[in-house]
DNA sequence: CCCAATATCCCCCGTTTGGGGGAACCGTCC
DNA sequence: GGACGGTTCCCCCAAACGGGGGATATTGGG
């Protein structure tokens, strides 16, 4: 019997995914909550030996939102997990979740039956996230790469940006690639043209940031 | 009915899942291929209203694997998409999948209904990710911030390190702190003996890649 | 065949940086 | 009351940088 716990506001959805989970049979629940306040206070008062191994946590509740009960929650202990459950589907509120210390992301549009799988998941160590969820975090994965150079840097003027990131001296530079010193300042200079900025802190920042080097 | 295609090296598992996803009623088996070779190869013959909308991808495969037939496919057909069920749990497929273009990746202990499902997922536009595989992604995700300053800077010179790293010189740092133009000096200079470096490049680059801004 | 892009090199000059030194002031903690 | 960390300020000077100009050679298209 995994130990969870309830975080939901609204009161019919609470009522019934708890009397779904209760009659489960894998799951025991040890804290049914209406907000996030009412869930911390709950579980304050719990012996550790009943505290829950995995929360299930609505996002938008009044008198401290999921949110902020998850980033509190985890840093209270440590050892329970969150699954939240939300119809929120922007990529913000899943972000903060998981910058919070959730440990999945399950929409509101799947049948309880998933929710129950979602916490079996969890507590084994795993993460269940919905689909679409899962699509947005791919998505911003990947962006780093597919125009890695929309500046028209020449490859030689790659070459020079790298070493300048790496904080090497014009001198340095033109030891390194075995050219004039005079030729190292005109490709810093054309690097700083192609860029719009003018210091090597500002290339070095957007080289990092744009995924340049 | 979604059109799939399948690679998948392990002939009786190949056979087992086309015989299943064929049965499913809700996709149609456009190719079947028992290397990415041989998949590239397959779809090049298809006319377009028949290319399959996703694949289902075997990661360990002789002649061209997943990874690369992934990448390969992405590029040649972007809008085809890649469902990856593999064995392999470790993160460095994971990220090499999903870098390659993957949309979804699915570990082979789960149900063959689980493979439906996912196949339904992607073709819907999401990312079905099983568990395990989701929680490496936000554990990477996360790290980032545990331990932000490991530098011991002091709050003056993390607010001046942030003025470096936007590119303005000492004399603009003064005005804007309202402070010496010595004492900016000071700062930086701290800030470089703390970080170990000597130019404001090199304090950019740690300052980013360390997430200290 | 010529043009544009790329890479190479040079001069000049004012500004900025980096590093060496020193010193004063102010909280806080012991 | 003294030590300590943090912040503030100053002097000096060589090295590096940023930007202005101009020049030559190669190469791959149009």
């Amino acid at each position: 019997m995994i130990r969870v716990a309830l975080a939901e506001d609204h009161t019919p959805l609470r009522v019934r995914l708890a009397d779904f989970l209760s009659r489960s049979g894998t799951v025991r629940l040890v804290a049914v909550a209406a907000n996030g306040h009412e869930l911390l206070d709950a579980l304050k008062r719990l012996p550790e030996a009943e505290r829950p191994q995995v929360v299930v946590m609505d996002l938008e509740m009044p008198r401290l939102d999921g949110i902020a009960t998850t980033a509190t929650l985890r840093e209270l202990y440590p050892s329970v997990e969150v699954l939240v459950f939300t119809v929120f589907e922007d990529d913000t509120r899943l972000f903060a979740a998981i910058e919070a210390g959730a440990a999945g992301y399950l929409l509101k549009d799947q049948p309880l039956t998933d929710v129950l799988d979602a916490v079996e998941d969890v507590h084994a160590g795993g993460s269940p996230l919905s689909a679409p969820m899962a699509r947005r975090l791919l998505d911003t994965l990947r962006p780093p790469h597919p125009e890695a150079n929309p500046f028209d840097l020449t490859d030689r003027e790659i070459e020079v940006l790298r070493l300048v990131v790496a904080g090497h001296t014009n001198t340095e530079m033109a030891d390194a690639l075995g050219i004039a010193f005079a030729t190292v300042k005109t490709h810093v200079r054309h690097i700083y043209e192609k860029l719009h900025v003018s210091t090597r802190a500002e290339a070095t920042r957007t080289a990092i940031r744009r995924g340049l080097v």
